[in-house]
DNA sequence: CTTTGTCCCATGGTATCCCATGTAATCCCA
DNA sequence: TGGGATTACATGGGATACCATGGGACAAAG
């Protein structure tokens, strides 16, 4: 399995410990990760989550724009605020607090697979969002356009 | 065989395991797929399934839209509410709970050949769908533009 | 010396593996 | 072509391994 999917529902422990799901850990030491990266969404009250290997290509990404641009500028924020996290020999990770404060986490706190990346979320605020999102991708008739479509893949 | 076809009834133990259709589990095979991926269908009270290899493409089709885009985010909720399933020795799979209660099935559950992928459904749904889709069909006179004939698609 | 993060071990629940059985389809040979 | 033998497949149950989680011990930091 090569990318992040599903939702798992895990429990952050009174030292601020949480097990990342054990399907997560696989894809990130596919990645040859040597940890996770974690950082505040800036649209939703959630955490945004990768590999080093996402990393890399938003940096990329990033270095392509005008430098100096708004845009890159707001961007770097994102890197900034990025934290780099080691998994333990049990498979689990410390939360920085701040970030737990952000999305409004206490004691459960939901891995959200987004494919390429993940979110972490407070249960009830994803729950809000998924409806939300399932909704209003079920009004628009959601299409994809797919790629490598026709080939024998 | 290369795509999924017709349809089988199977049961769901008591441990919420069931046999995936042996032919299926060959196309799934051919296509390297180290199990199958299923999530809850947008338009029906079914599940939809396909191989890995389906996913791959839409994640990589997602990956082409901006990041942190809307679009990017309605398609995204496919993958989080999609679960990848390893299929074992017997060539059965563990079946989620929500995803059973969301189709609306107990004991029985059907395997729904749909060419490049499937659908499992509690087996009175799928036989009320099957007659109403069946129905429109003739009542249209269906036709269908074929494409690549000739080619081993 | 207190606090905080890391490491190690213990535990309960659950998924996975392995083996057994019944049944239906297929094969084989007369 | 019929009928017994063999295989493939779906299904059930018990044993095992994995995973999430909790707590204590040790080390580093302030």
């Amino acid at each position: 399995m090569a990318v992040f999917l599903s939702t798992f529902a895990n429990k952050v422990d009174r030292k601020g410990r949480v097990s990342v799901p054990a399907s997560f850990r696989s894809v990130l030491e596919r990645q040859a990760s040597s940890g996770l990266i974690l950082y505040p969404s800036f649209k939703h009250p959630c955490i945004d989550g990768c590999g080093d290997e996402r990393i890399q290509e938003m940096v990329d990404s990033i270095d392509r724009l005008d430098a100096f641009s708004e845009e890159a500028e707001d961007l770097q924020t994102i890197l900034a605020d990025a934290r780099q996290l080691t998994i333990d020999g049990d498979g689990r990770v410390m939360m920085p607090q701040d970030l737990l404060d952000y999305a409004g986490v206490s004691d459960t706190v939901m891995f959200v697979g987004l494919g390429k990346s993940f979110q972490l979320w407070q249960p009830d605020a994803y729950e809000a969002h998924r409806t939300e999102k399932r909704q209003r991708a079920r009004d628009r008739g959601i299409t994809l356009p797919m790629v490598g479509r026709g080939r024998d893949t």
